[in-house]
DNA sequence: TTGAAAGCGCTAACAG
DNA sequence: CTGTTAGCGCTTTCAA
């Protein structure tokens, strides 16, 4: 690669490497006469130099290097846009990321970090492949920050989705709707997820706002895939006519999907019949069903974003909480108002 | 990070920073003594030693990073696979991958070349989202290995899916189920996807070797997503009964969940009435449909492996032509024999 | 069997 | 305004 040196520069351009070295990186550049500047650049353009990054790191004990470790995070079809949000940051601040997918391995882990912390990378963060609450490892430096997952007992900058506004934005675009009987299709407890319980959350908020009672029989959990979606949506379409809901609120875009299925198979319409929101935007799904989804959107290429910013210290974090992105409601065509019999 | 310095473990040891060297990396390891050896490994462990690559690589020429430089790699639902892949072995060879993301900017991708070969690289991937061919950049180097594309004109390593082969294992499957009238849902020219044509080569060769005569209105064409596919069934549904076909290989798993949709709304069950392949193997639409979709997986898993050895001198490429990766069916439930009244 | 010394290519005081 | 010089932390002859 570099086979030319600053030396080489400085020969052709008859001058030091010292001064070689100001005009090159702008410094100083005003202590040096505009016609050695202007020679020292022809000259670099004419020997086609580039410079040694590897040897500018050793000396000024600065990589523009970022490392990114995560779990999965190349995996999942959410990833790309939190790898896409933090590499824009990078690029426009001149700095290259390097990317390290552990697998979920507590040992490639560490290694990774080691790895990184032996490549003198200027700034870390850690993130998870889905909103959760980590274990932060011991040897991730302390000012590195966390995407997508909140420290479990360690004060760390940290970022994840508002998932309980989230629910909340789903749920009210269903009250103004008109609904008033709004179910939730939920994840089982066994996965143990975050974002089930935040959105429920969220869900009873705004029943409460609204001045309507929840029926525990429209909490529905299933496995959070289309098929654990469509059972549920079943049983809850299979309820007596009075009980029956008129829209969903699932806890994510498969589980729509599920419930689109168990619709049609009822011959019923969306949202002529039922009203349904989804959560996490997922492309090629939520976009590609009929109609097409309403859904809530997870804010990865945002919370990729702030995560590099304050990992190249252009923002501030509150260590004490992570910092809750806002999940935007994506108006599309799958909520309607209820059908006359229930209308008010 | 690395505060301590291998002179602090020297002096600790009360040997020199050359001893220190050879033991760590275990170069001439044979000629110190154990104990020298064991002195300084104690050492380093009591001083939390961990060596600084920036200076190993300034000295070594080795910086032992390797560079990917992407389009969108990061944005697309596939990509992960293919950065799971480079990375893994990368991981298995203690390599460290840089990844940037020029999301199709060619001056984007002129600085990161740049940035990258500044940076030392050992060695370069270029990948792209989807199989297509590209122009190579000028200042790509010589022993950069291409990722999902073919170089327009210059001789590169490549590697990418043997989409001709994999068309014809989705044809076989339907052939061997007993359908005769099988059409294939294709992308519109105007995308101008090499995929496109070439799994349609396998189409007609399989067809051919089964002695079935081609339909040329059994050639459906739409834009590759669900609508798409979903027009495109319809008009193939609406057929009169001789005509109609009795099975549908689809160029992508969307335009198959569209294939599925327009089946739903005639009525017609899959796969008793009408099967269906797929292709790309797209986790969240393949598997979640109802019933789960055959369909031919896209190995980019295997690519990104594949590119990361040539890349590393592990694996010998033919710059001639690209390597073609085997792209496997994958069985699911869409494929049945052909309704009654047509069995043969 | 080990140590001294010379850099890798660059930057940043400090002189001049 | 520009050049000299002294390293950054490590590896690797060469000498002892």
């Amino acid at each position: 690669m570099g086979r030319v040196r600053m030396s080489d520069v400085a020969a052709r351009a008859g001058v030091s490497t010292a001064t070689v070295s100001m005009v090159l990186s702008g410094v100083n550049t005003a202590r040096i006469s505009p016609q050695t500047q202007q020679r020292v650049r022809e000259a670099a353009e004419a020997v086609g130099y580039e410079p040694n990054s590897v040897a500018r790191s050793l000396r000024t004990q600065q990589t523009r290097l970022v490392g990114l470790v995560s779990d999965t995070i190349a995996t999942t079809p959410f990833a790309g846009r939190m790898l896409a949000g933090a590499n824009d940051v990078a690029r426009e601040h001149g700095r290259l990321v390097i990317l390290v997918d552990t697998e979920g391995d507590v040992g490639a882990e560490r290694q990774a970090l080691q790895a990184l912390s032996g490549q003198q990378v200027d700034a870390m963060i850690y993130a998870c492949m889905w909103h959760r609450v980590v274990e932060v490892p011991a040897d991730l430096p302390e000012d590195a920050v966390l995407l997508d997952c909140a420290p479990a007992t360690a004060n760390r900058a940290a970022v994840v989705p508002d998932e309980r506004a989230g629910g909340m934005a789903a749920v009210r675009e269903l009250v103004a709707a008109g609904h008033r009987r709004i179910a939730y299709l939920d994840a089982e407890e066994r996965f143990d997820l975050v974002a089930s319980r935040l959105r429920r959350e969220g869900y009873l908020q705004v029943l409460a706002e609204a001045g309507i009672e929840p029926d525990p029989f429209l909490h529905a959990r299933a496995e959070p895939v289309a098929g654990g979606g469509r059972a549920a949506a079943r049983r809850l379409l299979d309820l007596p006519a009075g009980r029956r809901p008129t829209a969903m609120f699932c806890f994510n875009d498969r589980m729509a999907m599920g419930a689109y299925a168990a619709a049609h198979q009822r011959g019923l319409s969306v949202p002529d019949d039922l009203s349904v929101v989804g959560y996490d935007d997922q492309q090629l799904v939520a976009a590609e069903l009929d109609p097409p989804l309403t859904t809530v959107a997870l804010p990865h290429y945002e919370m990729g974003r702030w995560a590099m910013e304050v990992a190249l210290g252009l923002r501030e974090a509150d260590p004490a909480a992570p910092h809750l992105m806002p999940c935007p409601i994506v108006r599309r065509a799958s909520v309607g108002p209820p059908p006359a019999q229930f209308g008010d």
